[in-house]
DNA sequence: TGCATTTCTTAATCTAGATTAATGGAGATG
DNA sequence: CATCTCCATTAATCTAGATTAAGAAATGCA
C-alpha cells in the first residue's frame, strides 16, 4: 500500500476490503463521500440512462483512484455505479479527508497534481468524443491503455467508447 | 479583482490585459504554463481537427479560469486555441504559481476545490456526450448556462454541443 | 460433464445527424 | 449607403453508427 500511503498519508482512516468479480462497490443514487483506491484487480464506474443502457465512465486498475467527484463536490446522489470486473482489493477512504482535512502542504500539493492530471485526461476524452470517429477512438484507446483490452470484455470497451458492441466488432474485424 | 485575488493571492505575478473581440489569446501548438482569468467579457477555448473543423471545449465568462491543463500537466504543446468572443479583460498568470508554489495551505485547499469542481462538470459532460441526443444536450446546455445563448453565436453553441449549426437550427425550430 | 447464460460476430435494416447547397438577413468596412 | 463577408435557416441527400435478429463461441454453474 505504498503509493496510496504516499497520497493519503497514514492519518486518514481507510478501510481495506476484498471483492469478488462483478460485485457492486457503490450503488447509483447514494450520497457518499467515498473514494476507492484499487490495490489489486480491476473496477469500472458507469452510469445507467433512462433506457437502462450502461455507459462506462472509466476503468480503474492497480493504483487508480475512482470516485464520483460530481457527487462529492456538489453533494448530490451519485449517478455513477462502481463495480468490480475482476476479483479486487479495494481501499475505501473519505474524500474529504483526502482533500481538505488537516493535511500537510506537501500532501495538498500532491493532491492538486493528481486532480490536474485527471482534468487533463478528461479534457482529452471530451475532445475525442466530439471530433473522432468510432474507429479513431478505439485506436486511441488501445494506445492509451494497452493492457486493458486483454482484461476487459469487448462490450465494456464499446460502452467506454460510446458505441455498440456490434460496431466495435466490425471495427476490429477491419484491421 | 476580488475573486481572483482570493484564489491566487497577491504574491503571484499576474499580467492584466485587454483584448478586442475575436483576438487570439493563445495559439495552438505552444507549450505554455499560462492560465487565463476572465475579469470581464467572454472567451472560448477550442481545438481544430485535421479536417480544419473547430470544436469548442469550453466557454469562459466573468470569473472563469481557462487553461489547457492537458498541456500544462503533461508538458506538451497545447491543442487548445483560446480566443475572445467579446471585448474582454483578461488576467494572465502562471499555472505553476497557482498550483504548487509557496502557497498557503488555505490557498491550496481552495485550489483543490476548484479543480474538483471542474472535474465534476467534465465528468457530466463526458456522460452527456455518450448518452444524450443532440436535442437533450442542447436543453441541458440551456439549463446549465442560461445566460450564454444571448452572448454566443449559434454556430459556436453547436460546436460546443458537438453538432453542426444546421442541426442546432432544426432543433431550435422544433420547440 | 452437460446445460444455461452470457458474449461475440455477422448481416439486414433504420435513423440521427452530417453534408451540400441555396436563400435571406445582419454586421462590418470602405 | 452600397458592397462584402459572415450567419442563420431550410431542404435534399448521404452515411456512420444504432437497432434488430440470429447463430457461434465462450463462460459459468450444477
Amino acid at each position: 500500500m505504498d503509493f496510496l500511503t504516499e497520497i493519503i498519508g497514514t492519518d486518514t482512516k481507510a478501510i481495506h476490503k476484498k471483492f469478488k468479480k462483478k460485485e457492486i462497490i457503490q450503488k447509483q443514487g447514494v450520497v457518499s463521500k467515498n473514494a476507492f483506491y484499487v490495490k489489486k484487480g480491476l473496477i469500472r464506474s458507469y452510469s445507467v440512462d433512462e433506457k437502462g443502457k450502461e455507459h462506462i465512465f472509466m476503468f480503474g486498475s492497480e493504483d487508480w483512484i475512482i470516485a464520483d467527484l460530481e457527487s462529492n463536490v456538489f453533494n448530490k446522489p451519485t449517478e455513477l455505479c462502481i463495480e468490480t470486473i475482476e476479483d479486487s482489493e479495494i481501499v475505501i477512504f473519505n474524500i474529504d479527508d483526502f482533500n481538505y482535512a488537516e493535511s500537510s502542504k506537501e500532501k495538498l500539493q500532491k493532491n492538486s497534481k493528481l486532480l490536474a492530471r485527471r482534468i487533463g485526461s478528461l479534457q482529452r476524452r471530451v475532445i475525442q468524443l466530439m471530433s473522432s470517429s468510432a474507429k479513431e477512438r478505439y485506436q486511441m484507446f488501445l494506445e492509451a491503455y494497452p493492457l486493458l483490452p486483454n482484461r476487459v470484455p469487448q462490450k465494456m470497451i464499446a460502452s467506454y467508447l460510446g458505441i455498440t458492441p456490434e460496431v466495435l466488432s466490425k471495427i476490429r474485424g477491419e484491421s
